[in-house]
DNA sequence: GCCTGTCGTGGAAGCGCTCCCACATTTTCG
DNA sequence: CGAAAATGTGGGAGCGCTTCCACGACAGGC
């Protein structure tokens, strides 16, 4: 019963144009406005004008869901925060790594879903959405130990891209910052100032970060010629808190430390604290090296030497990786460590 | 050319099976598959059993851009933190809301899409992005005076909920804590306390929520009959570093405080490092109340007296709303404002 | 016992887009 | 100068889904 011509009405649709539309308006087929919008080099400058200046007139833009239907591309990658503890989301560390895949993204068509799983439950829902298909791939950030996305995701075939290297040392694409280099060098600083008794506050043992960053200070040593003493050594968990905790711990386990290498900056902040309830002057009693470069370590008293890793570099490379991957053109699994780099301030 | 018969096939696309398949495996059709799958109450026992089991042997998810396509609705909303400041980014706040309005969502079919507008052309980018219908609704949070989002949104008729009471009064649904009741209240808590001298450390005042605070710290003093001196007023950017540099000032114009209402806890951490490098005593001195209770709060030195919002609550409300207006079940523009609480510590 | 009304169901028409294919030109080269 | 290749274009199929419509089966009312 509808008429055969082109029906452009469609009853009372709102004002949002279609393909169709344009293309009658630039008087050509809507395979030719398919192929200007998508670039194609096969239209002829005048058809390419028309099409622009209907578009132009009529406000168009495509429509993903119909487009997704026949390319089986989404346009959107997904960062899963995978994380039990809900505090660690303010950790400045996450904030910058989201912040800064954000912003590669903006440069790009592709839009970021952002996912946070507390527990296993959630890990699964969260692998049956990319596995339907709904993300083009996925950034898995803040991995522990007994993560199941991993597993799950490559199971999946979505391409995948850690933010950190895996903890089993699986063939998965990553972008790292050299935690290791980056602690060693933290902690050669510190012996280099003629410290005698460096300790180590260390981030939890079931992170790579932590482990990679406590290895560093361990090989510092060695290097050096020394012996990690166990007594020198206390974990925490990237929070303030806990490395308050962990920095009162270390105080009494070891009162002669007079240097202390903190895996990351928010703990570090709290080690300051935790040495100033304890009479402690930093530098002078107890020099402190941090982890990260985050903002509070040039604010906080006094002002951390740290270990600076390079954010937008790994956010891009986290998200041309993972383009690649989603492109096909990935090598076998790819990966990235990117260099850390000392930022000396007053605490050490 | 093709076979009339239903082709599962389809040349080599791997497993994601479809509604098709579905239905041939249940011995019905795709109509009815797609009732059992929309839950229509217009199946019968049986075939809803076949077909759910159907559903469960092939592991079948529908294809949501398909769907999309011809519902017009994405099942995705869009939370747009729209501020220039990356730094803000980590604020324990906005993380807190994320983290929330995630959270939130987790239990529903909805998505949530992170999107940051860092300048007027990525706030054109978002509106544009968002009027081609690929969110179903919007969450806008951090909003300055001078944002057009609002503008171009509910002009495109995009459903859209405020985090916080919009700048100008104008009709849109928002959510927001009592910020004014909230500050009276710290405030009065201060005067309550004996203090004669009561500061006021602002947030921007180019926010509701800097504006609702400081009127509401007015409004303490008005109410004791006190005329608020300007010298006891300065103004912050809700980050730590600003609440620092705005406490050194407040000290410098009005040496004489004995008492400070910070608007946000991490103006307030900075406000204590101020003061202590100004050698005075929280509280014997100077007594400080925050806002927020945000972590932090309870691990700086001393511990911070605060005003709490419900954040759960408020993040609740917000997709509620957000849904309603999305559902087209909305009033007008209803808008809910959330009680905030004074929590005391050692601070004030 | 026939005419309605309800109910469950399947057929089929699209949603807006991409892309294969065929066709009509035009260009290039043996 | 004719055949082959290149080029721009439009027709049309179909991506996986929802939903309108029609149809048969059965129930109840007179």
């Amino acid at each position: 019963m509808a008429p055969v011509t082109t029906d452009l009405t469609h009853g009372a649709r709102p004002g949002v144009p279609t393909l169709d539309e344009v293309a009658v308006l630039a008087g050509v087929s809507r395979a030719t406005v398919s192929r200007v919008v998508n670039e194609s080099p096969r239209v002829s400058p005048e058809a390419r004008v028309a099409v622009q200046a209907a578009i132009e007139q009529l406000r168009y833009v495509p429509n993903r869901a119909a487009r997704s239907l026949v390319t089986r591309r989404t346009d959107t990658i997904a960062l899963v925060l995978s994380e039990p503890n809900s505090q660690v989301f303010s950790d400045p560390f996450f904030a910058s790594i989201v912040h800064g895949v954000s912003a590669a993204l903006a440069e790009t068509d592709l839009t970021l879903v952002l996912l946070t799983a507390r527990d296993a439950r959630e890990q699964r829902k969260i692998a049956r959405y990319a596995r339907q298909g709904h993300v083009d791939g996925v950034v898995l950030m803040s991995l522990h130990s007994e993560d199941l996305l991993p597993d799950m995701l490559s199971e999946a075939a979505v391409p995948l891209v850690l933010c950190g290297r895996p903890y089993d040392g699986r063939e998965v694409a990553y972008v790292d910052a050299d935690n290791r280099g980056g602690a060693r060098v933290a902690t050669e600083h510190l012996l280099g100032l003629g410290r005698r008794r460096v300790a180590a506050l260390t981030g939890p043992m079931d992170m790579i970060a932590g482990v990679d960053r406590y290895a560093g200070w361990v090989q510092a040593l060695a290097d050096a010629g020394r012996e990690p003493d166990p007594a020198l050594v206390a974990h925490g968990d990237f929070t303030e808190a806990g490395g308050e905790a962990a920095m009162a711990r270390l105080l009494d386990q070891a009162p002669d430390l007079d240097a202390v290498f903190v895996a990351s900056d928010p703990m570090a902040v709290g080690a300051l604290r935790a040495l100033r309830a304890a009479g402690r002057r930093v530098p002078e009693d107890v020099a402190v090296v941090g982890f990260d470069d985050a903002a509070v370590a040039t604010t906080c008293d006094p002002p951390l030497t740290t270990v600076a890793q390079p954010l937008d570099r790994m956010t891009t490379e986290l998200v041309d990786l993972l383009r690649a991957r989603i492109d096909g053109e990935a090598g076998p699994t790819e990966s990235r460590t990117c260099p850390t780099r000392l930022v000396r301030r007053a605490s050490a």
